[in-house]
DNA sequence: CCGACTTTGTGCAAACGTTCACAAGGGCGT
DNA sequence: ACGCCCTTGTGAACGTTTGCACAAAGTCGG
């Protein structure tokens, strides 16, 4: 299975991990741009993006050469290029279902709208919370997922609900049509293939800093493998053993 | 540079990649436990966690031996095996700074509180906000960030503010002894070896589903590399080309 | 016009991660 | 006690990602 996908301007294909670091070297371009920065080098972006250089002129080299030898990378011409990479001159209406917090904190987040991302509505089964003012937007009752996807052509959906509904409205999601969907519900979504899924999640992120932050602390404490109270198939042998599949 | 770590129960060492899904195995076998499955294979395992059965068990085989050939793993022995491995049994006290929408979800967020995580403060440096309660606490002042850390023992530090601030809320909670961060602010922080950052970035995530839909929908366009307005050199060539560093 | 200097773009090798396929090992029925 | 069946744990092959080191290619001063 390649992870390798062919580019719109006839090159080869773009490596996972460059993809993935590309909206990070757009964001240090847009922050040279507004110091009128016109030319950097590798190493300028790189150190800026927290990289090492020789990756992203790796990572840069995939779109074409778009560098200039001796000299470095026009920053307008590569915010171009790299934006056009990723799809950001096209306008990407995203909607939004779950107004809570994160919902909120979605909608208002500057970024979003900036780069070709547009809120096309945010959504909530709450009855108490539709019809509230978000951020410039009426929240809209979830029934509505259906007509706003198929009316606004949307493509992304956010889900930003509990993770006890997330399932539910990935799957009217991905009924009506949208096959991109961000995932901030702490839990994993089915979805039929062809649909891309990603997920951002709090927990998880914490828990491996967790877990780092615990090796740098017991340097050695080496306990002998004890800890656990006692011999694990014993310990609750009784409950049923039915073979359940995915718990809800 | 190995990205391998030693693990605390002597074993070898536990892959980066491996440790990033653990917390993902967890959440399932909690799911698993709450239906009352005493055992679970690492098909079903992985089924649910949305992973190769394969790669599972080799994350698994990481931690020791700890299922039983034929029939499976003990779904509360592995709970805490993994637990213990990323240093759930232990109790962190984590600081958020920022009260906006993010820092109030993160403050609300029920998986937060629930794995060994506890919500030290959140700070704000908004006097309007300062004084008011969220999810059971009081924000405070920005100003406590040190004392905090030091009253509470914090090791891990939650940056929920603009990208403005992030830097500085960022310099402060190193400088108090915080070797634990976890960034929401859109921006790459600097800080000095030792100190361990993990960022969360809504726009990348959705620039990265923006550039695969974009590939899905333009199965052939083929525009001949046109729709740069200009030549590249000639397009901005005033303004300075002083040679800044990072541009703040 | 030329030579020195700078920076890009890339071949290559090593590190890392994933997947297959199967031997090793344990439970269970008889 | 024994053999069958199931599932783990892992060796080996393969694909991906990283980083070094350097040739290619451009600029700039004289």
């Amino acid at each position: 299975m390649s992870r390798r996908t062919v580019s719109a301007n006839g090159s080869q294909g773009i490596p996972e991990a460059t993809i993935a670091r590309l909206p990070v070297y757009l964001r240090v371009l847009y922050a040279f741009a507004e110091q009128d920065v016109a030319t950097v080098s590798s190493d300028e972006l790189a150190a800026a993006a927290g990289v090492n250089s020789a990756k992203l002129r790796k990572d840069l080299s995939h779109l074409g050469s778009y560098g200039t030898r001796g000299v470095g990378y026009d920053v307008d011409y590569l915010v171009y290029q790299v934006s056009r990479e990723l799809g950001l001159t096209q306008d990407w209406p995203v909607l939004i279902v779950g107004a809570g917090n994160l919902g909120r904190a979605l909608a208002n987040y500057g970024g979003f709208a900036s780069r070709g991302f547009r809120v096309a509505a945010l959504l909530d089964s709450d009855p108490d919370v539709v019809g509230t003012e978000i951020a410039g937007h009426a929240v809209g009752s979830a029934d509505q997922i259906e007509s706003v996807v198929a009316r606004q052509g949307v493509s992304i959906g956010v889900i930003a609900t509990p993770a006890g509904s997330a399932q539910d409205v990935c799957d009217r999601l991905v009924a009506a049509g949208v096959t991109s969907i961000l995932n901030f519900a702490p839990m994993v979504l089915n979805v039929p293939s062809g649909v891309d899924v990603r997920k951002v999640d709090l927990s998880i992120e914490l828990q491996i800093l967790a877990f780092h932050a615990q090796r740098r602390s017991v340097v050695r404490v080496d306990t002998g493998d004890r800890g656990w109270p006692d011999d694990p198939a014993t310990l609750h042998a009784t409950s049923d053993v039915a073979g359940r599949g995915v718990p809800a």
